[in-house]
DNA sequence: TTGTACGCGTTATCAA
DNA sequence: TTGATAACGCGTACAA
């Protein structure tokens, strides 16, 4: 293996200048680059980035942790990704399925120095755990939280979920059935609080039609036309968690018989690659620049300079079944 | 930073003792061990993994590349991902999009010692251009080939269209239309095959129907329905090249009030998450199985172990569309 | 503008 | 079974 000590040999000049040629730091004359860059040529260099890593102390590489990369993590890891690239950093994966210990073993990535960052897309490990491995480096989420030392790139889905809503009344819909998912997540609190004072703007009666849970499979969508058939119809419309919930219903009445929009409308949220393929109405909210606020914000503390973010806005994906 | 010399000198022995305390190589009495673990733990001992890449020459990383993450390539993924970790490696990315020399910047991670192994998923480069690399480490392929130096995990999808098709000859339907992908691929070749083979099995007319190349979108697939009705509906059924041109499909013949497998039967490929959401009658293949199969290669290369590759097979998932 | 010398943190070799 | 010593390949004070 070819190092950079031979380059100089080969160049005449000494291994530090050799250093300075290559990386483009330090004062250099253009004469010994020449031959520097001449000698990289002929021995086919390239340096060993572990050395390099070794002794900078930066590895230019950021984790992130997911429990799977289905979609929409899919579209977040492509954002990250693009961004990393763009600025010459590299992206790992940690995988961590359900299992809580995993995350620890991305938080250790960062301390043994593979990484210099990490992005959570979710966690199940205690915030004060995962804080404290900020000196090691910075940790963003995805996931929505309130933490000094975490920042988040959520988004307040409080905002998305009234699109939905003010979709959904405007079109003449007034027994709107809320499907949440996670009862834990701050997200879902925020979708109650923007139904809730949905029904204050507009007098509704918040209790006119029953709400779910802890809802967010296709499969359980499909639980839901049943439960719709066998309880007398009680709702003219579903405001869905996700699009994979939505699906299910649209699936389900379908293969039932119902109509859709006219037995009862259909919104999801997401706007996954499939939602069009269903004419499915669902909310758009850009998973790409959301990868963007994360990089950014790593690398402006990575990089110790000032770098804006941009607030993501959240768009309603008029289709077929509202 | 604490690093192995400080725990030695806090433990009172050497810095190797310590090391090969803490790596479990090497004989060490249980008196010291226990000496060394315990200081390890007073300390909060990391060690800097760059370190030990740059000193053993591995870095027990393996880069994936591929033009995005979305499916099917996030399933691949995911299992990649389960593989390389459940033996100790991790999964760094590398994102082509269509640009042919990021993948060059891929095999130069592989030359700089960034990573130990790669993996394309697809790649446009030359293959003359790729083997280079293999001097640096092992180089596995997704995408069909045939080359001594670049083992490939494909599936010959000779198999699988003939699942696809002789399962439309047993449903009834004769004039069946082919829609191909990238015509370039091995792949393509494989199903061209399989189709002058089934025809000639059931004496056939090759030539009852047009068949497509290059179309793989489910943009296309719509467009095939309107092809459809303007040319006097000359197929009764379509065996699609992958579930979004199938999807695409089954999406536009539903807006277009016509009904399914009645007015055409619909086959796809792939059995993506939302193919069941569509009722369709897809044929699927373990991408899941094909990622630890690379891995175990790149596996038996690094440690120069024999480790066994199971060949995956086709299933046929029978929906609604056909 | 260049070169010397050292250190980053670890593991491997070898002699004791 | 242990410890001294020498790398791994690079970047960078500091002196020249």
């Amino acid at each position: 293996m070819t190092n950079i000590k031979e380059i100089a040999k080969r160049a005449g000049v000494s291994p530090s200048t050799a250093s300075r040629a290559l990386s483009g730091r330090g004062y250099v004359s253009e004469e010994k680059k020449r031959l520097v860059l001449a000698a990289a040529e002929e021995f086919d260099y390239a340096p060993n980035l572990n050395a390099v890593s070794l002794k900078t102390g930066s590895t230019r590489r950021i984790g992130l942790v997911a429990p799977r990369f289905a979609e929409p993590v899919s579209l977040f890891t492509s954002g990250l990704v693009r961004a990393a690239e763009a600025n010459g950093y590299t992206v790992t994966l940690f995988m961590t399925g359900s299992d809580i210990s995993k995350e620890t073993e991305a938080l250790e990535a960062l301390r043994r120095k593979q990484v210099d960052a990490l992005v959570f897309v979710v966690f199940w490990s205690d915030l004060s755990t995962i804080a404290e491995y900020v000196k090691y480096g910075p940790i963003v989420s995805w996931q929505r939280l309130v933490h000094e030392a975490i920042p988040s790139v959520f988004m307040n889905q409080y905002d998305g979920y009234t699109l939905a809503l003010e979709h959904l009344y405007a079109r003449g819909y007034r027994r709107i059935c809320n499907v949440y998912g996670d009862s834990q997540r701050l997200n879902t609190q925020s979708r109650i609080e923007a139904f809730a004072d949905f029904c204050r703007k507009y007098d509704l009666d918040p209790h006119a039609c029953p709400s779910f849970q802890n809802t967010d499979t296709s499969g359980d969508g499909e639980k839901l036309v049943r439960w719709w058939l066998e309880n007398g119809r009680p709702a003219d419309a579903f405001a869905c968690t996700n699009d994979w919930v939505a699906s299910g219903i649209v699936a389900e009445a379908r293969r039932s018989g119902l109509r859709i929009p006219e037995d009862f409308a259909v919104c999801g949220f997401d706007n996954l690659d499939f939602a069009h393929l269903l004419d499915l109405t669902t909310i758009h909210y850009p998973v790409d620049e959301q990868a963007n606020n994360a990089f950014a914000i790593i690398r402006s503390r990575i990089e110790e300079i000032e770098l804006p973010t941009r607030p993501p806005v959240f768009r309603l994906v008029e289709r077929l079944t509202t």
